[in-house]
DNA sequence: TTCATAGTTCGATGCTAGCCGAAGCATATA
DNA sequence: TATATGCTTCGGCTAGCATCGAACTATGAA
């Protein structure tokens, strides 16, 4: 009758405040200790213990080992991309935990989520590539063309090893800010990589954001016009 | 402390056993009452009162008052994607076991609502007279037109005392087992009452069924068409 | 009107789970 | 070795909340 309530638990994993404050920590893409999330989370190291046990066995963290360090991350795109899509549906409610500060815009500008670009320019950039036709919806999700996979490895970008990968290449992510999708996967991950490579953008410590130098950013707008 | 939206709220309201199998009959995209909610969740009524009361303050539920009966849906497609997310993240195992409308065909096809006609033929009678702009939709209810005063009429209604009455004439109800609206008030009880007059169908003693006799019953898709 | 049914509100109860202090391992450095 | 640090386990405390019985409201049926 009630067998295993399979939502009830995910969401139940997810519904502690102190555990969220770590998922979203996490959603940056970086590894943290345990230390850390617990100072992320605001507990003591004893609960942020069992809290990061809990999670890892309900497979939404994974754990490696570093000397005496834990380090921590989300166990995979899966994970990141519903961590997403539930802050898209919170602020669409108006489930806020605190008024939007000073760092909102840039945040909704261009942020990572997980491993690949969001917010603004994440969207713009799925956006440019589905109107040039280097994607294309397929059954249940998105395929890369011919002209797509030319554009990529223009881009330095190579593509064997992603499709060697069991890891999708292209998948679409909803963006919590833009309400609109962005592109994740292997492929997403490989180009964001390249923007740094570039020069074109680079991590701001301690958040999501994504800053663009503003050589990086025109060259961008040009890259992914519409 | 943290800025951004609250996941954990959402979390927290998917993450009881109670709320997430309510959630998950729901997903079948038909609407259900509070009683049958609760029957579905294995819990007391007032439990389920509780249960969705706070679902629908946290924007999962919409709910539609309907007579003494209180309809209960997902807000929106928002909501069923991102239960959808979460089913295909945890494992699938667990299948939909959701007690949906009746089983019985003749039920399905044609049965009372209270006092006025259910079911698919309920419902085609609804389109057909929307169609044939016998009905328009007004501010938060149903208005009839001209022409379908006198088609009622001609149906040897006499539309004078149903006016008089507080009661409204037309009602749209949402039928159970095509989640899609019917026609009720005073004006779809007359219509019933008209079409046992007329012979075309009558009531199965002890059942909810209304029993069509063949001749009945293309008169009525005759009267009603598409 | 009176009765029946759907649903809610209130109050009390009991269980769960988050939390931290203290102690115990494990791994590093000196 | 000794000592410090990162992390986990144990025990007990407490708050929150899901739950149900009982009473109440609202709507429909007879």
């Amino acid at each position: 009758m009630k067998e295993g309530p399979d939502i009830a638990f995910l969401g139940s994993l997810i519904g502690d405040p102190a555990r969220a404050n770590m998922l979203t920590a996490l959603l940056s893409g970086k590894a943290l200790t345990a230390s850390e999330l617990a100072a992320e989370a605001g507990i003591t190291p004893q609960t942020a213990s069992t809290h990061l046990s809990k999670m890892e066995a309900g497979g939404l963290l994974q754990q490696r080992r570093q000397g005496r360090h834990r380090y921590f991350a989300l166990a995979d795109d899966d994970v990141g991309s519903l961590l997403e899509t539930m802050m898209g549906l919170a602020a669409k409610k108006g489930h806020l935990r605190t008024r939007t500060g000073p760092k909102d815009p840039a945040l909704r500008y261009a942020r990572v989520c997980y491993n690949h670009l969001a917010g603004d320019l994440g969207v713009r950039m799925m956006d440019s590539l589905l109107a040039k036709g280097f994607l294309t919806p397929e059954n249940e999700g998105l395929g890369l063309t011919d002209d797509g996979r030319a554009f990529a490895e223009g881009f330095s970008i190579d593509l064997e090893p992603l499709e060697k990968s069991r890891r999708p290449m292209c998948k679409s992510c909803l963006d919590w800010s833009n309400r609109r999708s962005h592109l994740a996967g292997s492929l997403g991950s490989a180009l964001l990589t390249r923007f740094y490579d570039l020069g074109w953008a680079r991590r701001i410590e301690g958040s999501r954001i994504v800053a663009f130098s503003p050589r990086g950013e025109k060259a961008f707008l040009d890259a992914f016009a519409l």
